[in-house]
DNA sequence: CAGGATCCGGTGGGATACTG
DNA sequence: CAGTATCCCACCGGATCCTG
């Protein structure tokens, strides 16, 4: 929605200053803002897995999640789909080197959650009390 | 949806290994991964704004969504709500510290996608023609 | 100006059953 | 094992109208 950025690459400083909104981070935020993709990319920075290795260690995803994730991943070259010829099927999947510099990211992304849940948290339950009837979810 | 992390603050090491899922990634990613936070810290980090001006800086939002928006922001200590009691109401918003260290993180975000959107652009579209039957949106 | 209250559609995502 | 195909619902977010 809205005619976004898919053309113009201005040579604005990103974000730096707020001039010209959403720079982009939308593209990221696409893909990894929704439920598993995070999950799964921390999960294969761990090493190539295959399909049912992601799912048992990816606790609470269903198998059509799982499948809708990792075939977005892959085609936004974030992760690679190797198929082995066997039988029954075998299938892995492995960051690429845009996936793995990913990782950088949602380490500083955890990093950075870590250090600040505390005092999130309790900004949260102090909203909660003085706003009581607030219904914000 | 699951049981998460509500509880436990294990002090395992954040996302080096993937021991651990999750890690504790949900709490940020579910307040900047939805369509509009990220453009609100944006446009706060080039100083306090008011309401309206927001939602005129912020293409496409919504009154609803701002609100909404700015609500749990606050809530979430990441954002301050000043109201003057003038008339007709003014009401200003600006980044706390909590907010402002975030925005370092925004800066990372967009810096990568920046420098990633030319080739995951390349690797969809390679995507889309050989599997041009897949419909993964 | 800064919102609150409703209504409503699209879709993200879960559960289940089936297939190569 | 590694998926595909449906069904279905919660809820995110847009539009519109109303208020202090």
């Amino acid at each position: 929605m809205s005619p976004t950025h898919t053309a113009v690459t201005t040579d604005l400083d990103p974000c730096g200053r707020a001039d010209h909104p959403d720079c982009g981070i939308r593209d990221v935020l696409d893909r990894i803002g929704d439920k598993w993709s995070v999950l799964v990319i921390v999960e294969l920075a761990g090493g190539p897995r295959r399909f049912r290795e992601l799912q048992r260690a990816i606790d609470g995803i269903s198998q059509r999640m799982l499948t809708l994730t990792v075939r977005r991943l892959e085609r936004d070259g974030l992760i690679l789909r190797t198929v082995y010829p066997t039988v029954p099927a075998q299938v892995d999947y492995r960051l690429t080197e845009t996936g793995t510099s990913l990782t950088h990211l949602v380490k500083a992304l955890a990093d950075w959650s870590l250090t600040h849940r505390a005092v999130i948290a309790e900004a949260r339950q102090q909203y909660d009390q003085t706003h009581p009837d607030h219904d914000i979810r």
